[in-house]
DNA sequence: TCATTTAAGTGTAAAATATACACTTTGATG
DNA sequence: CATCAAAGTGTATATTTTACACTTAAATGA
């Protein structure tokens, strides 16, 4: 097993990894970005990206690039989940993973299945497939981490191209809560928290009246955090 | 530096281990236990209780262990709080520590400060010292977890004793928040949510009104959980 | 035993927030 | 220019949150 002698310890050790929790969102339901194994074990089975921390990394600097080597996925919105220890969670050897999850805009990269030869697949969340090692569990966890984070942290627009229609937000946030949201009451209380900038754009080629941009605008939601205020849906 | 060559890897690995902030109220401001490190690096430095993780443990395990082995604590709430990864977090070699925070009732144990002969002491949060390796930015996190948690889950009753008063109840989550919180308004509201059990004992010997002990009943809040209530303070 | 001290215990009115709900407007299509 | 489809908009009611002050009970000591 053990071919290489080169990096020796008093006491064992297990190998340090970082799997990611990609979600994405283009109108329908929340999805899931999975890739299919090539090796065992697990071979041909759907896991999440994942991959070794190198020696001069943190985990999370490790866990940007193999979402950017192994998804193709770059600059996106990456939060710690948790750190998953089970002693057998890998049928290898004992390997713990500090695990990630990323929201990114599916719009914004078109995916480049190609870059290790991997299969990609978005996944929706109420049809993923059985997957790999305990990665379930930890798809269990980010989605749990996802559902009560979105009330109180205006994450969501992660998942939103730049310009967005509050329509579009409320769709959002429907299918992250999986709960209907009334449409008046969701534009007074996103408006009224005055971080959302109204566009001077408009949809185009719509076959009905064409819903307003807008953008969330940082710098002012930055302010009003230090002013105090508390987003809260 | 690598004397013993029993454990051989391909690659290098960092050493794995966990870190604890330990939670504890009596009454006035909220407290932390710190231990005096004995040994190089920062020796007579104070730090959390932490240890390496054993290779047939869980790092949640492990923790608990090093609670029971270093502090003397036994049976506490404990929660994983981060992984913490920077590369030169401690001095001698890479060291990543899963950090884990821990509520516990001051009065159920006393400082068994002798163990491994190590000093534990409480420190308000007002008032601590400047701590070893990066121990400080572990207390800032878990500080914020900790305010940001009470709110919406029932844990600070794992500060208290099994029967407690609304005062001191009241008390605690002004410590925690570090806001003053109106008192019939915190007691229509707590009492309101049903899973507070009065029961027939009052303080005894006090120069003054003796107030009502309570306890928290975990089944009746597990029930109202299941049926889609939702604590929040 | 009675006056004093101290915190316990209690209710209500006003303000703020959340909810429920339906019609008009606009842009594209045929 | 009629049709279709979703955008956009306001109000009344219910619920929740807030602000606020006096009476009660237990011990202490004069």
């Amino acid at each position: 097993m053990k071919q290489n002698t080169k990096y020796q310890y008093e006491f064992p050790r297990p190998a340090l990894a970082t799997d990611c929790v990609i979600f994405g969102f283009d109108g329908g339901e929340l999805k899931l970005l999975l890739l299919e194994r090539e090796k065992e074990p697990f071979k041909n089975k759907w896991a999440l990206p994942g991959g070794f921390v190198f020696e001069d990394e943190t985990t999370e600097i490790a866990a940007k690039r193999i979402l950017t080597e192994k998804a193709g996925v770059k600059n996106m919105f990456i939060e710690q989940l948790y750190t998953f220890s089970e002693v057998d969670r890998d049928p290898r050897e004992r390997i713990i993973s500090v695990a990630y999850f990323a929201l990114v805009n599916k719009h914004q990269y078109t995916l480049m299945a190609g870059r290790d030869t991997v299969t990609a697949e978005w996944f929706e969340l109420s049809s993923l497939p059985k997957l790999a090692f305990d990665h379930g569990k930890i798809v269990k966890t980010a989605i749990q981490r996802l559902k009560g984070k979105v009330s109180y942290q205006p994450i969501g627009f992660e998942l939103l191209d730049e310009k967005f229609t509050l329509t579009q937000l409320q769709s959002l946030y429907e299918a992250i809560l999986e709960t209907p949201i009334d449409k008046r009451n969701f534009r007074k209380k996103i408006l009224g928290m005055g971080f959302l900038k109204a566009l001077n754009e408009k949809e185009k080629n719509v076959a009905r009246k064409a819903a307003r941009y807008y953008s969330f605008d940082k710098k002012t939601y930055k302010e009003l955090t230090q002013k105090g205020f508390h987003f809260e849906l």
